[in-house]
DNA sequence: ATATATTTTGAACAATGTTCATTTTCAACC
DNA sequence: GGTTGAAAATGAACATTGTTCAAAATATAT
């Protein structure tokens, strides 16, 4: 049921994801579906929640030996998922809830664990800057990282060819860490 | 009627704007919102087309002296922006069309508009380089602020309060200008 | 004043999330 | 096997909301 929902969100995107749908899929009532989910808020964040932990273990399965190659492994596995799946990730950063229910918890909770594991790396790349600073740097890198990513893959928008993109991604990712002043080559060989 | 629209969109999110409401409080009937914007997408899209202007005029403003001021000034004034009407600039770009039909035309041109923007001051940054690297040079460092604000900015993830946000956008756009070579200091003070 | 065109109206319709009394299914016990 | 009571599934009915369109109201022209 899960399954079906998720199918219609990745081909159709959130907007045409109706209960109904999921039911007659599932071949069940349409009372099952708030049975099993409450609402349909419910089967969204259900979806959501699959969505983010597909996300965060595709994300800590990047090696992690070399911290600059890991901000690359970072970066391009986010944009693999997100071309892969650009309909999930948006509703789950775009799904608004009924009436102004809280975010669950554990949703927002896996989604800040993503965001922290540029955290580790940096600090490796910065070891004498504050933690917290650096806290604060990770979570801005994965904002910026996010941002290009989503718009642009934004179809409406022209959007670049995901190869293009992940040139691009790179780019960034080396040009951000010059600008912190943490030498590459350096890096990409040596220390550990 | 836009005027209500906009007002309804800004306070409580495009999600709850309904047509009987903006008729009700524009004092017509629901018929009249349909002969004024055909249906509900024209609606929608006619505050976007608004807040897209206003948010361009507004960086269109940004003074142009000095490149890397410029550039420090759109970012600035695009979180300006996005902290003023953050819910007008979500329905701007969540909000997607029914059915699937294509995104207006005049919406995404001044859209393009607004990120080539930070394509001159960087052509002036970086002269040497390829007029059209630097085109996608602007377009990332848009989306990268775009994503820095979005995501910052969003209550559900623990936003980040604007005026940190501002001081850390400073910051990411120094970061990423010194990346790609560029002497903050020389070019503050000197040429043109 | 009449006729024609234009605009406005809102009742009715369609799509869709939601509820809940009823039915069905299942397990436990005698 | 039959009885009983809890648990689960059902789908008709309801509420909300985007949409349509024939009719009414208004405006314009002659």
């Amino acid at each position: 049921m899960i399954e079906i929902a998720r199918g219609l969100i990745a081909t159709n995107g959130l907007r045409s994801l109706k209960v109904r749908d999921v039911a007659e899929a599932a071949d069940c009532s349409i009372g099952s579906v708030y049975n099993e989910f409450g609402d349909f808020d419910g089967l969204i964040l259900t979806v959501n929640r699959e969505t983010v932990r597909a996300l965060t273990a595709r994300l800590v399965a990047v090696p992690a030996e070399d911290p600059v190659r890991q901000l690359h492994g970072l970066a391009e596995t986010y944009l693999a998922f997100a071309a892969d799946h650009a309909n999930l990730l948006r509703s789950l950063f775009e799904h608004r809830m009924e009436d102004d229910r809280p975010f669950p918890e554990d949703i927002l909770l896996m989604v800040m664990q993503a965001f922290a594991l540029m955290h580790e790396p940096m600090v490796r790349l910065l070891p004498d800057r504050n933690p917290e600073e650096v806290a604060l740097l990770a979570r801005m890198m994965f904002s910026a990282v996010h941002g290009i990513i989503s718009l642009g893959l934004e179809e409406r928008m022209v959007a670049v060819p995901p190869e293009k993109l992940r040139q691009q991604l790179a780019q960034f990712v080396d040009t951000h860490l010059v600008g912190l002043g943490i030498s590459l080559d350096k890096a990409r060989d040596g220390e550990v």
